[in-house]
DNA sequence: TTAAATGTGTGACGAAACGTCACTGACGAT
DNA sequence: ATCGTCAGTGACGTTTCGTCACACATTTAA
């Protein structure tokens, strides 16, 4: 048996992240639907107990899980945050960032979506709900930041019925929608439409954008071609990971 | 060479439909994360193996509902449709006509969201898989139909780098994204956030539309008072029940 | 040094839910 | 009267869940 040590809060943490690792190997190779705690705890050193010390349940688990994925998420859109570039641009990226990872971790992403249903919220620690309120509020940041600079410099006039906030939340909820619809067809394109996520991404974001008037304007700027370049600049290593996995981005 | 036929068509139907509808009665009583086949089977005059004749799971049961609310959210499309008014303007009441569903149907529409989840479509027969991708293909048909009145009076231009499904599939998700991210805070206006759904919604559907270049413009008309106008003219008996619930539509 | 207290880990266990299958009985055909 | 068919049944085996009484280590007190 393992000799036990009193409370060490880093261990503690260490280990919290080995069970939710084994939990999404499980899920890549299962399926989110196959996911068992009693798998889980025949995949890890520690005994159901133990881990039921972490996790009050399975619903609590993939919100550690979906929270996790955030914090990852968060990388990329900082990542895009800080390109060198037109704000509008750059918030393009941030949608494109998100679409990436969509791609690159399906396992992360689908339980991101799940864990928003009612029946996971549902069964969750109170501490594990409001984390994951606050992670959302620091990703909404990047998004908050780009628009507060495109405000800045005249590039964007905030309509006068909207406030930042709702800004933010239209950007967040159109790439949510569609990535989310489109997201059992966005590892491989399936035959069942003609649609493209990375294609329907990109126009709706530029819909939108044209809609808030957001500078350049679609007929003025070839955003289609800047946005591959800026891509390979700022995602250079998720690109070749994409490649990899023959799912070039095509728009 | 058909085997005689003891039991008719339309009986099974009905069956199932009170299997569904019971099933819906504990959802609205529980909440979608407590159904269990095991209560189903108690509140319905049959047996669990009856049950399991009509359904080969709890998912398949799922979708099944799912799949009836959509022909009921169909049915509020097709009003929508056939309003006496400007494209622009019907489409409008479209995605509101998804809302109000929304919020005065919570249990169908929350089972609607399920029904997206994998573990959900993972179990699910194949027959209700396609019955499902059927219904939404009608679905869209309303979208479609204005789409094509639109672009056929030219008040909408298609753009030259998308196609009609494309466009429909841009307003369906702007609508799902905005809908489902707030459908925590569709039934009563929680205060973790300033977002009211019906203006985020409405909003949003100006944006996209004002970047699709739809005539008449944000600008040039008062779409928020015409919109009011509509839907207490086609949706009287559903306003009436917003109103019974306390909930009324304010933006 | 010993005993008690406290903290940590274990896995057997009962409850709950799932889905199946051997059986029943009704009804038509022979 | 007998047989075959099939809708319907619900008891049963299985899986999964989450708990809890116990075991063992470490610390503290005597």
């Amino acid at each position: 048996m393992t000799p036990p040590k009193l409370l060490d809060e880093a261990a503690l943490k260490e280990r919290e992240l080995q069970i939710i690792n084994s939990a999404v190997l499980l899920i890549q190779k299962n399926g989110i639907e196959n996911l068992t705690m009693d798998k889980v705890v025949a995949q890890v050193p520690f005994s159901k107990g133990t881990v039921y010390k972490h996790f009050i349940g399975k619903e609590d688990l993939l919100l550690a899980i979906s929270n996790l994925a955030i914090k990852l998420l968060s990388e990329l859109f900082s990542k895009a945050f800080i390109f060198q570039g037109c704000t509008r641009e750059r918030m393009l990226l941030v949608n494109f960032s998100y679409l990436i990872y969509a791609i690159l971790h399906p396992a992360l992403f689908q339980t991101c979506i799940c864990a928003k249903a009612p029946n996971v919220l549902g069964k969750s620690s109170a501490e594990r709900i409001q984390e994951q309120e606050q992670l959302e509020t620091k990703l909404m940041g990047a998004i908050f930041g780009i628009f507060e600079e495109a405000i800045a410099n005249k590039s964007l006039v905030m309509p006068e019925y909207m406030d930042m906030q709702q800004l933010c939340f239209a950007t967040w909820s159109m790439a949510y929608g569609t990535i989310s619809l489109l997201s059992s067809e966005v590892e491989q394109c399936s035959g069942r439409t003609n649609l493209v996520v990375e294609r329907e991404l990109f126009n709706q974001s530029n819909l939108l954008f044209d809609g808030l008037q957001w500078q350049p304007l679609t007929k003025d700027k070839m955003h289609c071609s800047e946005l591959k370049v800026a891509l390979e600049q700022v995602f250079p290593s998720e690109i070749q990971q994409l490649k990899e996995k023959g799912r070039e981005l095509k728009f």
